[in-house]
DNA sequence: GAGGACCGATTGTCGGACAATCAGACGAAC
DNA sequence: GTTCGTCTGATTGTCCGACAATCGGTCCTC
């Protein structure tokens, strides 16, 4: 009985990680601008040591960059690391498209659910954050295929260095319904049993990502408006 | 001019870090015991504050789990653990394995070079605890293949889950030469490039460390000497 | 202009303090 | 006898203030 109930607890810690989350993806913050620790701890109304623990997680995500006895500074994408990054999401995607045959049956209804919550987004307008989070999510499904919970927090890892630059990307193009019937398609190979196929497609369409990855990383760093 | 020379700076988080690591390895503590941080404080002669960062890193890389309010324990490995730990593996090792055809030959020559290293520590009879080492980094040096540095440090991460059930493992064998030349057969089956041969081989592997690895946690449980 | 000594700013670590929370014991009420 | 409230001790979460270590930059000397 009572099995559904549930109470998250919220240490201060952890709000103020989801403060300085929020004010990153926000994009207020450039790539290399420095968080002090005191000008955060007074701000934000906590204690120093607080802070320096908040900003601890964000580092573990990758968000931002610890540099002893220099400070924490805002993550800059650099484009090696556009590579690394879809060189991971692509061994991450395509174990789980690989997957698809023996994948639980919740694993395959959270892909359609994925993708039509995308849908959804695009066709309703959603700001270029929402929206980036809606797609990556379907990448993110693709991963859950496999039934890894830990291929799962990685992908969210990795993802989460992607979020911002991403939102760049959705912004430039515009051509989120194009997106859309693009990963429509894509799942439809998956879904068809050929495995090859499948990760063919997703393939290509990593690597399509990537180049507009890279283009938006070297274009806010030509000009960070 | 000097690009070789390194000045690697110490923070006593890390060294505290390490400190409860060997300490973890070593196998002294029984999964489930807590850590406390005072009495951890006093024991390494350090700040609580202190301790609770290091404990904060080991929490991140899943060797302790923290309780709001209840402290951080040693983790124990559940046989659900393995089986997800070894599907994520299996993701990141394929991947590696796939990827060898296009692998630059420094990431094919470390291959080399860790079947060797183990191969000699299998041959000097080294403890549990170097030989575990020296399997994992085998292992790494397969996903290494893929060119990916996020791909290596998960799989990093993922290994330390293992390393501590895996000296159990080797214990509990002690074939250690059999083991080794199963490794060698693996990479020579990679070395051939028949991809799905390759993967094949490594599954094989895999799915038989998995049942090794279950057995020995459930015997940890039903008798943690 | 190169090298060295200072300086302000910031982080890393420490120690102590207090509130929040937990597990368990104890006892009262039904 | 079970359930509930209360209490208590232990431990963690957070705060505060302090000081040493380290960094980048400036100025000064030669």
């Amino acid at each position: 009985m009572y099995e559904s109930l549930e109470l998250e607890q919220s240490s201060t810690v952890d709000r103020a990680a989801d403060a300085l989350r929020r004010a990153l993806f926000g994009g207020d913050l450039e790539p290399g601008t420095p968080l002090r620790e005191v000008a955060l701890a007074d701000s934000l109304g906590i204690a120093r040591s607080t802070v320096r623990e908040a900003l601890g997680l964000l580092a573990t995500e990758g968000l931002v960059h610890r540099i002893p006895y220099r400070g924490v500074v805002v993550a800059a994408l650099e484009p090696g690391d556009v590579h690394d990054v879809i060189t991971a999401r692509l061994a991450l995607e395509e174990a789980g498209v690989r997957a698809w045959p023996h994948a639980v049956a919740e694993a395959k209804q959270a892909v359609h659910e994925a993708v039509e919550a995308y849908a959804t987004a695009a066709r309703t307008g959603a700001g270029p954050g929402p929206l980036a989070e809606a797609h990556l999510a379907v990448h993110r499904s693709l991963v859950g295929l496999t039934g890894s919970n830990r291929l799962l927090t990685t992908a969210a890892a990795l993802n989460g260095e992607l979020r911002l630059a991403l939102a760049g990307v959705d912004r430039r193009r515009g051509n989120a319904e194009q997106q859309v019937s693009q990963h429509r398609d894509l799942v439809r190979v998956i879904e068809s049993g050929d495995s090859e196929a499948a990760v063919a497609a997703l393939r290509a369409h990593l690597a399509d990502a990537e180049e507009s990855m890279r283009d938006a990383v070297t274009a806010d760093r030509a000009a960070p408006d």
